[in-house]
DNA sequence: TATTGTTATACTCTATAACTATA
DNA sequence: TATAGTTATAGAGTATAACAATA
């Protein structure tokens, strides 16, 4: 781990007149990773700190599945989660418990039944994430004007390197 | 959700003469946020999914802590951890039985244990955390020289949102 | 007595294997 | 016979309570 942050910010690597690394940005990718990597780590453990709701995680992302694929067979939902179909009854059993989620048997298929949110698995998603947004607003809160509009340009960089990624 | 990249991206900061509200950047603290929030979170799930290790998820934890924090009684370990004493002996157990921490008795205090990495402790960290550059470098690779000088311009803002933060 | 860490025990979460009911 | 889901059971992980050694 050999991090040198002067170097990144500075003018460093091929500046020299029309090398073909333009930019300061591209002296190192590796870097750049590296710095990148630590500071989505910290920022998303803090952010999850805010978030806290009583559910189990597993809990809490079968439940934000569900809310963003609609309405999902148990097998479905269990793929998409990464777990075992036993493990997936139980973490719909406590979520209807709460009422959260509800089941509607396949009106086609006798043997699947489809998994929806409830209006309250909803609401607690959305308050999940609005205290998250209020910690995270009210940090960007205390950046200054530069700080915000350099944060705001690099937005659709973040998205563009997760939303056509190869998992 | 309605931000307006190119809108961002323009002009920026308080170009408007002395405008009290200047910037597009700030136009929506909150909006800036909610975007913020998601990428951070789905950079930060796909960076996990590159650092399987065989270990639970306390372990490693406990393990990284161990790393930075150098010699660390069990006690202080399980306060860093937010996990009750029990547990982190069982973790710190499980760590000593792969050879990636040592303990070692304290000299002043007969009844405190000292927790150190081992060198196979540090070179496994080393190599997840490798692991997640090279595919974090490859992802930057993809993108446009712009699109990484704005990356790079904001990695001091991450910075700055997760070093001076109340948590 | 107070503190450091461990052992005893219980609860939650998740997995594999075996089962029920449909298809 | 194959598929969707459940029940039975076992293995991690973590907690509280009770204990041992040391301060």
């Amino acid at each position: 781990m050999t991090l040198d942050d002067a170097h990144l910010r500075a003018g460093s690597a091929a500046d020299a007149a029309g090398a073909p690394a333009p930019d300061t940005a591209n002296a190192d990718v590796g870097t750049l990773a590296a710095r990148l990597r630590i500071g989505v780590t910290r920022l998303a453990r803090l952010m999850r700190r805010q978030g806290d709701t009583g559910l189990s995680p597993s809990q809490i992302s079968a439940l934000t599945s569900v809310e963003l694929h609609g309405p999902m067979t148990l097998g479905a939902l269990a793929e998409h989660e990464r777990v075992a179909p036993p493990s997936i009854t139980k973490v719909v059993a406590k979520l209807e418990e709460r009422e959260l989620v509800a089941r509607r048997a396949d009106p086609a298929d006798r043997r699947a039944v489809r998994i929806t949110a409830t209006p309250a698995g909803r609401a607690l998603l959305a308050e999940v994430r609005q205290r998250k947004d209020l910690w995270l607003a009210a940090r960007l809160a205390e950046l200054d004007d530069d700080q915000r509009a350099r944060l705001a340009a690099a937005l659709d960089v973040i998205d563009a390197l997760t939303g056509r990624v190869a998992p």
